[in-house]
DNA sequence: TATTTCGGCGCC
DNA sequence: AAAAGGCGCCGAAATA
């Protein structure tokens, strides 16, 4: 049974059941009060919801303590299925823009220019979208299925993919609004500690930290700047050049390749200024509340599908605060990081059983060395990174030969990515995910390349931005696929965690970090907790890729604080 | 003065 | 040691 929620979730609501064919069964205008009454009398017949936004209807169930199972995100799914190759020539896809539509700049915010042609399109079509109040469910969602089922009757296999990704897309939107409103477990105590053993007390009237400001006293006196200001790369970089360094940045990597007292201290002053400034008492007041952070996750945020976050920068907590993280009293957090993810993903998507044989013990990159592929763990990786990021020069770029001729299918596979995207083309994650086509500036520059009269300039310009382009399709299948496996490892936890609760207290996810999940739970519930995260991430490996011999390893810890993981 | 861009750096 | 894919956020600098 499917049931859409058409109108406003705070306001007057239109209820419409529908079948499994998409016919319309009752429909029924609500009240927000009789809404939440409907939804907790429907959801133990396990309906999935269909709305336009679950980040606008979910939390007025959440607040009034209702959860639901399953629902259909139609704004996520638009946006999958309007994108995806599989879907191309369906009415869905060929539709003009409106108001299901992302903006493509909102789907990528890169600063790396590789979008900024998406930005101008989205600038382009910014004005004659659909207004919101056009937005019909209904239709949506039985233009939707029926974009399934064209997809179905030529390709079911690519269908199926589809609608497991729409599925555990929506189960994602579910999670991150849970998560949201459970927040994370913060010890502003700890935090607090943390901040003054490193930094010194906090200021009372703001300025900087007493140990910034030492470390300031003590780099202005190196260089012979009196009133340097540390924080200006102008002034800085002005004044190590007098210093007589030989930089042309004030970036820590240029710094560390220099012999001066100066770099010591600076480092050690940008890495502190960097946590007073990002995850300082300033953060702390303004993102932390009642002993819980509440990020607001944004679902696929990143054009791969990965997540992003609005605010407080939650992917981004630095291992130097992590012990602020703490589960509460009679409490444990079971943290959970799938290894070496992304090889493991290449290997199932391409069906290559030597490379998934190298990771059948766990660590693989071990297993690299110990088939004799490359001397070190530490090489593997860096080969890996060279073969799913694309490396050109550097050690990366050296070693990742090896790596393709050990495992040409699996590296096969990225090559092929990176080639489609050097064409222009667009590339497909396993579950049907599809990357954005290259904008107007990239083709011009192509067709500019090729013009008779092309000077050699054009025909770099044309080549860099070819590879360019190349790098982010070949990363994207990987990460994108790894993507759609952390989904469904969580959509499948999620479950299994309800089904754990007990007088005691609900285990609930608490955190996710691309590969990593967090669960806050009652402490006698660890070693359960444990097992549902093991189960679920089988069951994910299962669900994409059936039966091929991939594991996908797990380091699992119950611990009382973050920095205890790992 | 207000907003956008840039360099830098945290995370995976 | 640096560099490649994806992000968000900060203060300073640049721009409107």
């Amino acid at each position: 049974m499917f049931i859409v929620l058409g109108g406003s979730p705070t306001g007057r609501v239109t209820l419409t059941e529908v079948d499994s064919a998409g016919v319309v069964l009752t429909t029924l205008p609500l009240s927000h009060t009789e809404l939440l009454a409907e939804v907790a009398r429907r959801e133990p017949s396990r309906p999935r919801w269909v709305w336009d936004d679950t980040s606008q209807w979910y939390p007025a169930l959440l607040s009034a303590d209702l959860t639901v199972e399953r629902c259909h995100d139609l704004r996520l799914c638009h946006n999958i299925l309007r994108l995806s190759e599989a879907a191309r020539g369906t009415e869905l896809a060929l539709g003009e823009r409106n108001s299901w539509d992302d903006q493509p700049v909102e789907l990528a915010s890169s600063g790396t220019a590789l979008f900024d042609d998406l930005a101008d399109l989205a600038e382009l079509s910014d004005g004659p979208a659909d207004d919101e109040g056009a937005r019909d469910p209904i239709a949506e969602y039985v233009l939707q299925r029926s974009t399934l089922d064209a997809i179905a009757a030529t390709a079911p296999e690519a269908a199926a993919r589809l609608q497991l990704l729409l599925a555990a897309e929506s189960s994602g939107a579910l999670i991150a609004e849970e998560m949201r409103t459970r927040g994370l477990p913060w010890s502003t105590a700890v935090h607090n500690a943390a901040l003054t053993e490193l930094l010194g007390p906090r200021p009372m009237f703001g300025g900087r930290p007493e140990k910034l400001e030492a470390l300031s006293d003590t780099i202005r006196t190196l260089l012979q700047s009196p009133g340097l200001n540390p924080d200006s790369q102008q002034e800085l970089l002005r004044a190590l050049k007098r210093a007589g360094l030989t930089v042309t940045s004030t970036s820590k990597w240029e710094l560390r390749s220099q012999k001066h007292p100066v770099v010591e201290p600076l480092l050690e002053y940008k890495k502190l200024s960097r946590l007073n400034s990002a995850n300082g008492w300033a953060w702390m007041d303004a993102w932390v509340r009642d002993g819980r952070f509440r990020p607001e996750y944004v679902v696929g945020g990143v054009v791969t599908g990965r997540w992003a976050t609005r605010g407080g920068g939650a992917l981004q907590l630095p291992a130097q605060i992590r012990g602020a993280v703490r589960a509460d009293d009679g409490w444990t957090l079971v943290v959970a990081d799938a290894a070496q993810l992304e090889p493991r993903i290449i290997a199932a998507m391409s069906r290559d059983e030597k490379m998934a044989a190298a990771g059948r013990q766990g660590d693989l990159y071990q297993g690299l060395v110990d088939a004799g592929v490359v001397d070190t763990r530490a090489h593997a990786k860096v080969a890996m990174l060279g073969a799913l990021y694309g490396a050109t020069t550097g050690e990366s770029a050296r070693l990742m030969p090896k790596l393709a001729k050990a495992y040409p299918v699996a590296i096969g596979l990225v090559e092929n990515a990176a080639r489609t995207g050097e064409r222009g083309d667009q590339v497909s994650t396993w579950l049907g995910r599809s990357s954005p086509r290259p904008g107007e500036a990239w083709h011009a520059a192509q067709r500019a390349a090729a013009e008779a009269g092309a000077s050699p300039a054009d025909e770099r310009r044309a080549r860099q931005l070819a590879r360019d382009w190349g790098r982010f399709t070949r990363n994207f299948v990987a990460q994108g696929t790894a993507a759609e496996w952390a989904l469904c490892w969580m959509a499948g936890l999620r479950i299994r965690l309800r089904a754990l609760a007990d007088e005691r207290g609900e285990p609930h996810l608490a955190f996710f970090l691309h590969d990593e999940v967090m669960v806050h739970s009652p402490a006698h519930l660890a070693d359960a907790v444990t097992d549902a995260i093991t189960s679920a991430a089988e069951d994910a490996g299962r669900l994409l890729f059936g039966r091929f011999p991939v594991n996908f390893a797990l380091t699992v810890v119950a611990v009382s604080s973050y920095d205890q993981a790992k």
